[in-house]
DNA sequence: GCAATTAGTGATTGAGTACTAACTTACTTC
DNA sequence: GAAGTAAGTTAGTACTCAATCACTAATTGC
């Protein structure tokens, strides 16, 4: 297999471990142990732990963002709404790795800052501003819509990240497709 | 100082801490040099690491319920909505760990699921439903309002732990009070 | 005044972990 | 078929960290 391939499972089986047990709480050796491979060589493929965080973080943004953008791909206003919180609903039931790492990813700022880490910060705030603009336009570059679906989108993934099973009471007020799905499988 | 005391200032040490690193990424010493004694007596205090975690977690819960039910005594439906909106201002400026540590609770959930510590969860889960009653009788016990008011502490909560300077735009459309003090200080 | 309890420390241990160095194996290319 | 390169491993190092043990100093009760 080659290098580029291996980082991509590197990548995938990293945004699971760091999902699961956030940055302090995954070592190499688990994220090594999924890709099937030694731990030593996850050092080749990247130049460190961190760099393996980073790129998993950044390619959860990607997969999102591009969820969001193909779902309301030629839609507007309340259509693309709708469309896009179908799309959530969908990662959350099929990728809820996804957002448990950007959850990850918010909580590791404040300790990378206070470290040398000053990069990382900047990094997942563009991320963010990436997703905003990607739900800002479909929704008719409306501010209040864009930060009502934003607020619900952190809403659920806190929930999912408790592990409320989806027939649970807090599922109540939130988007009927997100409350059918809201478990997060093991 | 009495064994209680003491247990007190570490929890209180701890939320900082914890807040900062979660879980695996805070050291006891770390916490036991804040509160001023030697790391091996944190363990006489309390059984173990986890214990000051859960205790932090609960404490922090506690405070936050307290403020909204403080803010929002006596007053029902939008009055009681302005009045905590105010109050999670306030602590958000005041006391950012207490959401901080928040956040830090929700993401070791699935970690500690899957470890033997199946009771944190339930933990976790009841301090939220604690934090959602005391939301949901003053708002009228109108679910979607308080849905919404949740929401939108949340996104704050994940805009507050990315960092976002409190003059960036993606404060626009969230309460005013929130937008002039959504700093997270160090 | 002494016995017991309470608050607290220093030294240590054993497990885990990020990362390095040196080596091996297989494929390509001339 | 030799030389080079790309993929991958084994062994090991230096370090951190939660937890334990054995001990000390002060306070309290009788």
């Amino acid at each position: 297999m080659s290098a580029e391939e291996r980082r991509e499972s590197v990548i995938r089986a990293a945004t699971a471990e760091f999902a699961r047990g956030g940055y302090h709480g995954t070592s190499t050796e688990a994220i090594a142990k999924r890709v099937g491979v030694s731990q030593p060589y996850l050092f080749r493929l990247f130049p460190g732990k961190k760099a393996i965080f980073l790129a998993a973080a950044e390619r959860c943004v990607d997969e999102v963002v591009r969820a969001f953008a193909e779902a309301s791909e030629g839609l507007r206003g309340e259509a693309a709404l709708h469309a896009m919180a179908n799309a959530y609903t969908r990662v959350i039931a099929e990728r809820p790795e996804l957002l448990m790492m950007q959850m990850q990813t918010y909580v590791a700022v404040a300790a990378a800052e206070q470290e040398g880490e000053h990069g990382f910060g900047d990094v997942v705030r563009a991320g963010w501003m990436r997703l905003w603009e990607t739900v800002h336009l479909p929704l008719g570059a409306d501010i209040d819509q864009t930060t009502d679906f934003l607020a619900y989108g952190m809403l659920i993934n806190c929930l999912v990240a408790m592990g409320f099973p989806p027939e649970h009471r807090v599922w109540e007020g939130l988007y009927p497709s997100a409350r059918s799905k809201g478990r997060l499988e093991h």
